[in-house]
RNA sequence: UCCUUGAUAGCUCAGCUGGUUAGAGCGAGUGACUGUUAAUCACUAGGUCCCUGGUUCGAGCCCAGGUCAGGGAGCCA
């Protein structure tokens, strides 16, 4: 019997098993929120229908004791789920006290290093339920479309993107690096297979500090042989809408509970737009519009409202502590203004952070020089302009990894695709068509300095049957990240792992 | 690695120009209340002001170095 059945138990007598996620008492009466991770419903003890000794152990219940009850299913508008259990009998598994989690607001350091407890939470739980309903579609997406899903090796020996940033381990004496992606293993699957797709932990030993980089991470990572990088947009468009839609048809109890916005979820399920390289660089330098907006313009725009909102809150908070400063004020009415007057300071200092933030954005994107990548802001400065994810293609060569094919046509660009998720969250998905010519393949590894030695089994699928073929790589996280529209992608898994972060 | 902000009670924070005994709310504990939703009300306990050194008659506050954390850049999914 689980908490998220119990619609269909009205008026029947049932068995709870769960942790205490709230108490309240009155006299006679104890209010217990019991969550048995599938849902949340509240319990009433009453004095006059239990024992005693019953009611007394109801009473003392601290924050996540685990208990278990029998009690009648109740209809009542008022609460959550609509239900309520009348309890009639009640059993301690455990009394728990001083639970770290209170019911208040905490730091983040704090509640990473109590991330163990915090999952616990309602915030939590929805999001990990979205990254599972995530999981699956795409498990779902790919089976559907007859793909093979493989397992690439963890330990790898060679690095496919450079050296810098790999994790190194020993293996046997020799070292040997945990793997930052598993494409070269999803070519020859499929050129075994025809289609495959890789769904595994990555390992990058990036010492970032930012809200979107993991040092562990799992990613999904297609390829298809025979597609070439129009026909790979197609089926990145085609992957992710299906997720989009698995989300918003299985997850509106969850997405209600983070208050997602869903507005820009729907528009996505329209096409995406398709802009080459040179096109996303006229607009993030503001030299050309999108729908009637300029980038620099709209950035301008969002500072002058920035410095304005700053100014109104600074004005709202120093009224209240004026009032608060006048003696008489009934005790509610203080802490309503203490809490409201620390809320606003917080959302202050998310604003400085923008006045920080913004200039520098306008900046970078002004300056940016032709045949850069994009950066972080130049990402967040082009896909606020669309409401839809945006998929940017033909790359300058030099940029990007050395296994791209080149353009036919215009040879300076490698027909490489990123997509950047809307609401300044930036690249999700970056993939391409591969290079199919081996003496160019070869040449490409020398200029990037890697060891051939270790490229000469990769050279073999250029060298026995090569085909046009493409692929690309999603972050996960970065995808849950999106669609639930956090701050930061630390907490779209349950143990994240990063720079300064090993535990718990 | 660089830029930037910060570290004070279990948690979230305030602490004025350096000045006597360190402040609030929440949480915890005790009590009151039969319909609460982060319940409310009263009372109680709770402090190595991150570390090391310096300036000063005097440092939570100033200076130097360090540690840890937040935000951003680079790099990336």
């Amino acid at each position: 019997m689980y908490i998220k059945d119990i619609a269909q138990f009205e008026g029947k007598e049932i068995e709870l098993k769960g942790w205490v996620a709230n108490r309240r008492d009155s006299k006679g009466l104890v209010f217990i929120n019991l969550r048995d991770g599938s849902g949340l419903v509240q319990c009433i003890a009453d004095q006059s229908k239990l024992t005693e000794d019953e009611f007394n152990c109801a009473g003392k219940l601290g924050l996540e004791s685990s208990i278990e009850i029998n009690g009648l299913v109740v209809k009542d508008e008022r609460q959550i789920g609509g239900f309520e259990v009348q309890v009639s009998a009640l059993k301690v598994l455990q009394f728990t006290e001083d639970y770290p989690i209170a019911k208040k607001e905490h730091g983040i350091d704090f509640l990473m290093d109590k991330r163990h407890l915090w999952l616990r939470s309602q915030r939590q739980w929805a999001i990990m339920k979205i990254r599972n309903t995530i999981t699956f579609a795409i498990h779902e997406f790919f089976q559907k479309e007859g793909f093979i899903q493989m397992d690439a090796p963890i330990f790898t020996g060679n690095a496919c993107e450079g050296t810098s940033n790999l994790f190194e381990t020993d293996f046997y004496g020799d070292p040997a690096y945990l793997s930052q992606s598993g494409q070269l293993y999803g070519e020859a699957m499929a050129m075994a297979f025809g289609k495959i797709y890789t769904f595994g932990p990555t390992f990058r030993a990036e010492k970032s500090k930012t809200r979107r980089h993991l040092s562990e991470f799992w990613m999904i990572e297609p390829e298809i042989a025979f597609c070439d990088i129009h026909q790979n947009m197609d089926i990145i468009e085609s992957f992710l809408q299906y997720v989009i839609k698995k989300v918003l048809a299985d997850c509106q109890h969850e997405l209600n509970l983070i208050d997602r916005d869903q507005s820009v979820l729907k528009t996505s399920l329209e096409p995406f737009p398709r802009l080459t390289y040179d096109e996303a660089v006229a607009i993030i330098k503001g030299e050309k519009d999108v729908n009637g907006q300029n980038s620099i313009k709209s950035l301008e725009d969002e500072l002058e409202q920035v410095n304005q909102q700053y100014q109104k809150m600074e004005a709202e908070i120093a009224e209240r502590e004026a009032k608060l400063a006048i003696p008489g004020m009934k005790k509610g009415e203080i802490n309503f203004n203490q809490n409201k007057v620390a809320t606003l300071k917080q959302e202050l200092k998310d604003l400085e952070e923008a006045q920080r933030n913004i200039p520098q954005w306008i900046a970078s994107a002004k300056n940016f020089e032709y045949g850069n990548d994009l950066g972080g802001s130049d990402e967040t400065v082009i896909t606020r302009l669309f409401d839809k994810p945006i998929m940017v293609y033909d790359w300058p060569h030099e940029v990007k990894a050395f296994y791209l094919k080149r353009n036919p046509e215009s040879p300076r660009f490698a027909r490489g695709v990123d997509l950047l998720a809307p609401e300044g969250y930036g690249e999700i998905v970056g993939g391409g068509e591969r290079e199919t010519d081996e003496q160019k393949l070869r040449e490409k590894i020398i200029e990037h300095d890697l060891p051939m030695e270790a490229f000469e089994w990769y050279l073999d699928l250029r060298k026995y049957g090569t085909v046009p073929h493409a692929g690309f790589g999603l972050g996960l996280e970065r995808l849950v990240t999106w669609l639930c529209k956090l701050k930061h992608v630390r907490e779209s898994i349950p143990f994240p792992r990063m720079y300064g972060r090993l535990l718990p």
